[in-house]
DNA sequence: GGCAAACGGACGCGACTTGTCCATTTAAAT
DNA sequence: ATTTAAATGGACAAGTCGCGTCCGTTTGCC
């Protein structure tokens, strides 16, 4: 969508040493950078190759001779990712109220790895430093909250962490469909319970069986 | 675990009309459905024929002959776990206090949901009237609750609905790894999110990293 | 002991996925 | 415009996997 996939793009082509691609090998590329975030957050692990492929509009000669391999690129798309995130955690901790700021974050946070869905787990753990950055930047999130008294106190980072994946976002259930925005009521109302005073207002209104 | 697979097995059985199974057979169904129960919730939609008849120990010619198919067989336990739940709702609902009584379904209703992974989505909606019937304890609980002033008025029983499976079980996440009771510390956070006074206790406590 | 019921697992089949190859197209330089 | 090497696309080969059947063997039951 409004992702920054350059930094992909360019990691992507750089593979050779210092010839310069073709323009259409660069526009492929770019097509199937993007092909694999889309088909990701919609197929999870599913993704395959030739899905991505089509997708892209590109034959799959030209898509193994790009990127090499599904997981050469899966692995650049969520490093990518990841350092969109990170960025959003950069731009929470500069605003002045610790809380909005980790409201933000969060936010942020779970439409970005709901993008990925579980593409993270099926790689494992590769991307240590991009990682453990991150984990940093939670850290500082909650422990600023916490020393303004915004947050309660008795939750550790980690917790934070786990109730952040925790949040998933639902489409449907029990015949029930949710809107777009039925995911932010949850995370509005999980965010009230980490919060120190009162709650607050709901984003949307309550959901009214069927739509 | 501790479920009433005697249900599932009996329908199962009954697929022919009066004749008496011979004892290994009845034992063979039952073994199935309890491992097609364990491997769901392990694998969730990715359980295969093959995997329950090895976990039951019985071949795959058994598998087939007894149930029939394999979405025969999820069908039986997902009505089963259904029931489960539903009874779970109406414990809740005889509870004097109206909180006490909603925690206690959603704790039981997460940890079951969580057993049956995906498959109920897989299978569809197919079981409207068991459905319809949780939908309605649902209801119940949720406006007992409000009407008793515990639990805040601006949440629908659908939005609470949606709360409930939006609350996942990770067991890792960022190089991180849960304890067993991570999720009921996130639950409780959720409930106090939807609950009118002030924040309760945690249960455990909060994690710190490197297990 | 006898017999029908039940069992197990090898096997055939079809659906997918990955990755390669080569005839054809195309960007770009002259 | 011509040339040419880079680039493309999709048929194809090879391998994996899950489903469901079939049949020789075992086993519960009378």
């Amino acid at each position: 969508m409004m992702s920054t996939i350059e930094r992909a793009v360019e990691r992507l082509l750089d593979d050779g040493s210092g010839y310069l691609p073709r323009a259409d090998a660069r526009r492929n590329v770019e097509r199937l950078v993007t092909a694999a975030r889309e088909a990701a957050a919609e197929l999870g692990d599913q993704v395959t190759a030739h899905e991505i492929a089509r997708r892209a509009g590109v034959g799959v000669g030209t898509f193994y001779r790009r990127v090499g391999s599904l997981e050469t690129l899966l692995h650049a798309v969520l490093d990518e990712v990841l350092g969109e995130i990170t960025a959003k955690a950069d731009e929470a901790l500069a605003d002045d109220d610790p809380w909005a700021g980790f409201t933000a974050f969060a936010s942020a946070y779970i439409r970005l790895r709901n993008e990925l869905c579980d593409i993270n787990e099926t790689l494992g753990d590769v991307l240590g430093d991009a990682r453990d950055g991150l984990r940093d930047r939670i850290r500082r999130l909650v422990r600023r909250a916490q020393k303004a008294k915004v947050m309660r106190t008795d939750v550790s980072w980690e917790d934070v962490a786990f109730l952040l994946v925790g949040v998933t976002r639902p489409d449907h259930t029990m015949g029930l469909h949710a809107g777009e925005l039925q995911w932010e009521r949850n995370l509005q109302i999980m965010l009230d319970g980490l919060r120190t005073p009162q709650p607050s207002r709901l984003p949307g209104r309550p959901l009214r069986a069927q739509a």
